[in-house]
DNA sequence: TTGAAAGCGGTACCAC
DNA sequence: GTGGTACCGCTTTCAA
């Protein structure tokens, strides 16, 4: 009994075939980067190949040629918008390189982070962009960094998104002078106290911003009281029970409330509002990222713009430069003070 | 001059070598389904793999085993809240049954799709799930369903997300009987006097839902005139324009708009408010898909709800059961009215 | 130019 | 149980 087909897939086998040339020939007529093959026989080829609705088996050009054509991106949370801008502009830039994306969630934990990283290594990506907020992790950032150079040690390229100290190429979010020139807008705006929102401690984005934010206070000598300060998770909902907190505490004539991105300051303004206070008028709000959703909320947020799809082409485009010995390897990207209706020119109260 | 090694990748060569045991034994320490490995050889094997930071090439065992551990996923613009949650549960549901996912963006494109897929197909994925919007284009629909076929006959399994009348199978969103269900909802709370913002003409889902919304209305008697019918291209500043237009145009005693997903509704208040119109006061606004940020606009948005997230993860589960000969190709989920402050009691106006 | 054949890194069947 | 080895589908020398 003659062997079953494992599949119905038509191989370059079959076109070879069909065309009646050689493996060797249909695979230099379908791919082969020398053009050495007689236009008659590439003809023959490509007619076959469409014919019988042939593709390349991607995973088996991989092992032959030593390389693939994925690129692995790993994002905090994808339903946030900030992720999925950022993963829009690598898709984008994967798509135009001929590169296909696979995308995992950490969840923002650095546990995870360092499975996925273990387990992406073994798809050979040509690169892995972590877009994952850094934290301060020091349990698994050695193993991370271990994997990551091993990684890079077989050929492939890594990049980071944002702010970090690791010996990696970095596509850098300024989101400390961001921040700064933000606070440094507001006092001249006239506010003069101020509370805030964080994230989770450990995240090194969450605390640039918040450093940020409190050194341009500093430089007009105004500082945030400490009870003024009070953490929300980088999230929506940890942004609206951080505004009930402040709330229940007392605003104490608090003029300006700074959340750390903009999802935790939309959380925040809900969360005013479910205690009665109007954000824009009753109490300033402010915010960072730039999200799409920012303008359409009431009143508009005043935020610091970050152009997040450039930032994933960016990234994209730094993994695929050659690696020159003596290059820099950080990528900068500008941030800008967005001014809305959240902040009016009167400081509200 | 001995070749240079083209990667510094360890190989299950390496690990073999390492450990003392045949490749075989290595393979089979790794991976094996059938554990007829003794125990001592595995925890050499074990060792050796940890020890030289040995991952598998997922590319070398999909061609070994005929199989991949991918899948691929296909959506609209992955920057909208309404894909990115459905890519969230499709990415959950993959990593937990071990599997990785690709991700490409259509652009909404039917062109574009066909293209993608025709290249997904190289990539041999175990799955390819399609959650971009399904449109009416006439043109390019049958060979979209060449290729998925012959990818079916390969092995690899189809899921549709939304509705459609393909044969493959489905993840359903009822989209037309959500919408008629807001309109029954929205007549009971009063409402006689109707607009509609919809999306490009040709997308299946806009269409349903306004054929939905339309015949709840009619249901009691009420129809919307022509000329408050107004497109608005499934994006923010698609409704953002069509509500101005419709403003523009003048309301004539318009009580309530129905935007076709929430996107366009947020744009739409955005764009009513530019023109003086204070949604869910001078005018109601309902939309459809109950995404996250529709709870933190002013007014919070009447909407219909749909488990994007669990509508990712039915893809996967759907695509992953055991195909069975009289088995239903579609899962259907339900869809439920919410009803917010953007549709108060009493009617506007 | 073209074809034969030796890999690429694994898997799995076969015999011992 | 374990090792030898013939593949998997494609690329790329090497001769012809």
């Amino acid at each position: 009994m003659p062997t079953a087909r494992r599949t119905a897939t038509v191989t370059l086998h079959d076109v070879a075939r069909e065309a009646g040339v050689s493996l060797a020939t249909a695979s230099r007529a379908l791919n082969g980067s020398s053009r050495t093959v007689n236009d008659d026989y590439r003809q023959r080829v490509l007619a076959a190949a469409l014919k019988l609705n042939y593709t390349t088996n991607l995973s088996a050009q991989a092992v032959a040629k030593g390389s693939t054509t994925s690129v692995a991106l790993l994002v905090g949370d994808i339903a946030d918008p900030y992720f999925s801008s950022i993963a829009a502009g690598v898709i984008k830039g994967s798509e135009d390189a001929g590169l296909i994306v696979t995308m995992s969630v950490t969840d923002r934990s650095p546990e995870r982070e360092l499975e996925l990283v273990r387990a992406l290594r073994g798809q050979r990506p040509r690169v892995i962009i972590l877009a994952g907020s850094r934290s301060s992790d020091e349990e698994h950032q050695p193993d991370l960094v271990r994997e990551l150079e091993a990684f890079e040690a077989g050929g492939g390229r890594v990049v980071f998104v944002s702010q970090h100290e690791l010996p990696f190429d970095t596509v850098r979010i300024d989101n400390y002078g961001g921040a700064r020139a933000l606070a440094e807008s507001l006092v001249e705006l006239g506010y003069t106290r101020f509370a805030a929102i964080t994230g989770e401690a450990a995240l090194i984005t969450a605390t640039d911003r918040l450093a940020g934010f409190t050194d341009g206070l500093a430089a007009h000598g105004i500082e945030i009281p400490a009870d003024k300060i009070v953490p929300g998770g980088f999230t929506r909902d940890g942004g609206f029970a951080g505004a009930v907190e402040l709330a229940d505490r007392g605003l104490d004539g608090v003029e300006l409330v700074f959340a750390v991105n903009d999802v935790v300051a939309i959380g925040a303004m809900s969360g005013l509002r479910s205690r009665g206070i109007e954000p824009g008028r009753d109490v300033a709000v402010a915010g960072f990222d730039d999200i799409q959703t920012v303008r359409d909320v009431t009143p508009a947020l005043t935020t610091v713009g970050i152009p997040l799809f450039e930032v994933g082409e960016s990234a994209l485009a730094v993994a695929l430069r050659p690696r020159e010995a003596g290059s820099e390897r950080d990528l900068s990207v500008p941030t800008s003070v967005v001014l809305r209706a959240s902040t009016p020119g009167v400081p509200a109260r």
